[in-house]
DNA sequence: TTTTTCTGTAACCTAAAATGTTACAGATTG
DNA sequence: CAATCTGTAACATTTTAGGTTACAGAAAAA
């Protein structure tokens, strides 16, 4: 599979959207991601069924945010993509009444679960606005695309 | 993608050869993995160029323990099927040289960073054996596949 | 030495999921 | 009505683990 960079691609979006402030189409947002307005109306979509940006159709529509920056974490743009658990174990379903594969199995699982916990927890605690920090900080005064 | 299995069938089939204590063939551990020969050879490789098991050739050959479980955590196991980190964070590459891309991976990689140290340590003290205790405790005397 | 039984690999195919792409339908503004 | 958006369907593409077939080579057994 191709790695998931929709999150990654979210967070970038966002804090542009925020710092040019106003409203922005699809085909805009397509160059900020070096992609297609297609693949940003469907990515989008998912943090508009969340609240995080919203959108309106017709001439002169477009996406916009719908919180600020300070109100959104990375955890609220994960949820918004990602319904289930962020990290997944890898486990094996070859025999699954074998006690040894089970036993493997929820190691690996209780592992991975203590490791999500912690990525869970950055991710709640960092806000969008300090990427937006970062980024002004690092990039100097240019910080559009 | 398929979701990588490796690693929990690495556990499982290490922890059964120990049990069994002598040498098994790809065929007969193929079983075991409800898969073909060809997948174990080809996963079994790797734990043989990292000193956990050894392979023998010709009539009467296989697949044996190179070291005992208690000699073997998870971590050696993870290391032998992959090289590099174990989670990555998804990070995107658009425009590589956007402040906003470059802050919001930096924010992903490093909550990662901090999720795969987590991980790390439970892999590095979780050893085989313990893996072997558990499939007991919980499988009754029943531990063949 | 010939047969049998192993591993070691090459060379494919398949599956799954994100991403890319084309083509429209529908909505909204001018 | 014309122009400009979003919303979606319907594919094609890419990547990687896994599955499969087919042999070559090694080693014990006959």
């Amino acid at each position: 599979m191709k790695s998931d960079g929709r999150l990654a691609r979210m967070l970038h979006v966002l804090v542009h959207m925020a710092l040019l402030g106003g409203k922005e189409t699809s085909e805009r947002i397509a160059q900020m991601l070096n992609t297609n307005p297609v693949v940003v109306r469907r990515t989008l979509g998912a943090l508009r069924d969340n609240g995080i940006v919203e959108s309106e159709g017709g001439r002169g529509g477009g996406w916009k945010m719908s919180k600020t920056l300070d109100d959104i974490t990375v955890l609220d743009v994960q949820r918004a993509l990602h319904k289930g658990t962020i990290l997944s174990a890898g486990v094996s379903h070859d025999h699954p009444s074998c006690p040894v594969e089970r036993a493997s199995n929820a190691v690996l699982e209780s592992a991975h679960a203590a490791a999500e916990a912690k990525l869970r927890e950055i991710y709640a605690t960092t806000t969008l606005a300090e990427i937006a920090r970062i980024a002004v900080a690092s990039g100097g005064e240019q910080a559009a695309n």
